[in-house]
DNA sequence: TCCCCTCAACGAATGACTTCGTACAGCATG
DNA sequence: CATGCTGTACGAAGTCATTCGTTGAGGGGA
């Protein structure tokens, strides 16, 4: 396997999503940050963080810039298609395929802000015009 | 491990998901059941379904009256309950804890009927009124 | 009674994810 | 050059989820 459509990348386990989190923050990222960020205050090693991210790269979740000394890592999937992707595993498995089922949960149970509330009947309107 | 407060009960993994589906539709089942709803058409065997049944209920998933030969199960949570939780693990490690974020992704990217949106639209309104 | 069918129990094998120990390379400093 | 620091590579071990084969119990029918 050398190269891999970004459409095959496989889903990130939870550890995988973690540093994720930190590439798609930072925009990039040493293995020495993303153990920083991540790992040193709770005690986890270094090379824990470093065999990660070796793992992510032969799956093609980063790409990795070799030049420098300490390696520079970068998320190859965007923030958005990896929520997307998420959301949409979980609507089929736990919501029965029903989008707005999930919508409803998670508008009952989570909190939200005025202007998110305000961002979301924007949304929900454009939504409606478009179903006309 | 005797019991366990429902709390505590661990979050069901893919396959145990799976089975807690056909539970909470039928409102129990036998081992047999639940091979037949899932496993049967696509060559899974009855062992598998049944071993998995019996982890389930080593991890307090279900309940089993085994008054009958063929042990009849339940699911002891609820599916509000754990598609709450599916939820809310979501929002922390996907959407940095913003519930609206995931609310707009959903609405964005699936379709919604519009029952649905309305029903949004309600809860939307009642979320608006009490924030006031 | 004897055989067959359905069932639960159990253990083994596999594979994925995670964690960590060890080895080794490059570089700077004394 | 020797030492120490920072880095990558690699493999082993542990855990967990999943799958399946085998065994044995129990009940019904020939």
């Amino acid at each position: 396997m050398t190269t891999r459509r970004v459409a095959d990348l496989p889903k990130p386990t939870e550890a995988e999503l973690a540093i994720l989190g930190v590439l798609w923050d930072r925009g990039s990222g040493t293995v020495r940050d993303v153990h920083e960020a991540l790992y040193a205050h709770e005690g986890g090693g270094y090379t824990t963080a470093l065999k990660l991210m070796q793992v992510m790269h032969a799956k093609g979740l980063v790409e990795r810039d070799d030049s420098q000394r300490a390696h520079v890592f970068r998320a190859v999937v965007s923030k958005e298609r990896t929520q997307k992707r998420f959301l949409s595993d979980m609507v089929d498995r736990v919501f029965d395929g029903s989008a707005s089922q999930l919508v409803l949960h998670a508008l009952g149970s989570q909190s939200a802000s005025r202007e998110e509330l305000k961002e979301i009947r924007q949304l929900l309107n454009r939504l409606d015009r478009e179903s006309k």
